[in-house]
DNA sequence: CCTACCGATCGGTAGG
DNA sequence: CCTACCGATCGGTAGG
């Protein structure tokens, strides 16, 4: 009879991910060494090997299971139905909220996925384009003139990644702004700006 | 013969700076080794040493003379008599024409920093504070119902850092949208959003 | 033959 | 100004 695998088989593993992109994160993927990795996590280095064959498997791992965070709570918090201003407005505080506690994930996708064979990097990079093409079908939708061919659709929608992606470089948890008084004003900043853009 | 030994000397050293950048922002800090950057500058390693006491130097200068080229090239550009609105535009158009050719040196900036001492991260930082006051003052000048004092001034100024130091991750050169292009797209996005953040 | 896990140590390479 | 070489530490793997 095999070995079962472990009831915390699947916790473990997102512990470990965890553990190594706050280390990645805070040291770089080459200081933070696979023995402080394995000793964040309370594990031997033999163990973590078990859960991952490499170094590169865990960063892929890192970047994969937060960009289907950030997808998947885009995509679970919206009501398509509702009005295109709306909508946006509803995306830009759901990807906000993906971001909390996610900093060091964040960083080590923008950073870090370079590093991966070229295979890997397309199948993230799919998952990024994803993530882009529903922010930029939603300002389409929202201000119609940049929707179809407009040159300015991309630059537009790419501002919009640039102030919501530059934001865990200056926003603090528990200052002034909150998070979600955040959203608001990049959604009105960036429709009202879309909207002079184009008329 | 004007000092020979010491016109040599700078250029070499600026030499070192742009060859070392381009290794760490591709290979990373950590992986871009001494050696690759001493051959990649054609000198040998002792020599680089010569001039370069150690890694983390070779880091801070880099860092340093990228801030200070941005501070020279928007400070020396504008015309701070002009209407606030066009001397923002201006800002921005010189703060993307600072950035052309300094993809490496950005993302050193961005990334890199928190590896140096804390005395020399602060003489760092009080250059990018310097940056940001110009145009956080160029903003609330242009939109006085942002100035002393509303909470808004400093998510709007970060947001417009977070476009303009976001392009490098998908502008082009030779696309067709002109890094100047993007200037009006970024002030104008900037502009009309803040007006109606704060009307 | 599978998976779960350990103590010990390998060959290579880094900054200096 | 170079080559030779160091102390240390790395990612990864051995037997059981």
């Amino acid at each position: 009879m095999a070995r079962p695998r472990a009831e915390d088989y699947d916790e473990k593993r997102k512990a470990i991910l965890k553990t190594s992109a706050e280390l990645f994160a805070e040291h770089g993927f080459d200081r933070a060494s696979m023995s402080q990795i394995a000793q964040g996590c309370g594990v031997s280095k033999a163990l973590l090997y078990h859960y991952y064959t490499n170094k590169d498997q865990l960063l892929f791992d890192i970047i994969r299971d937060h960009l289907d965070e950030l997808i998947q709570g885009v995509e679970l918090a919206v009501d398509t139905s509702k009005p295109a201003e709306a909508l946006l407005r509803d995306y830009v505080a759901a990807l906000l909220e993906a971001y909390r506690d996610a900093n060091a994930e964040h960083k080590i996708q923008i950073n870090e996925m370079k590093r991966l064979p070229p295979d890997q990097q397309e199948e993230l990079k799919a998952r990024e384009r994803h993530l882009v093409r529903l922010f930029a079908d939603a300002i389409a939708k929202a201000v119609p003139e940049l929707g179809s061919g407009s040159l300015l659709l991309k630059p537009v929608t790419m501002s919009l990644f640039g102030m919501v992606n530059w934001h865990y470089l200056w926003f603090r948890e528990g200052g002034p702004v909150s998070r979600d008084d955040y959203a608001d004003i990049a959604t009105t900043i960036l429709l009202n700006g879309a909207r002079s853009l184009a008329g």
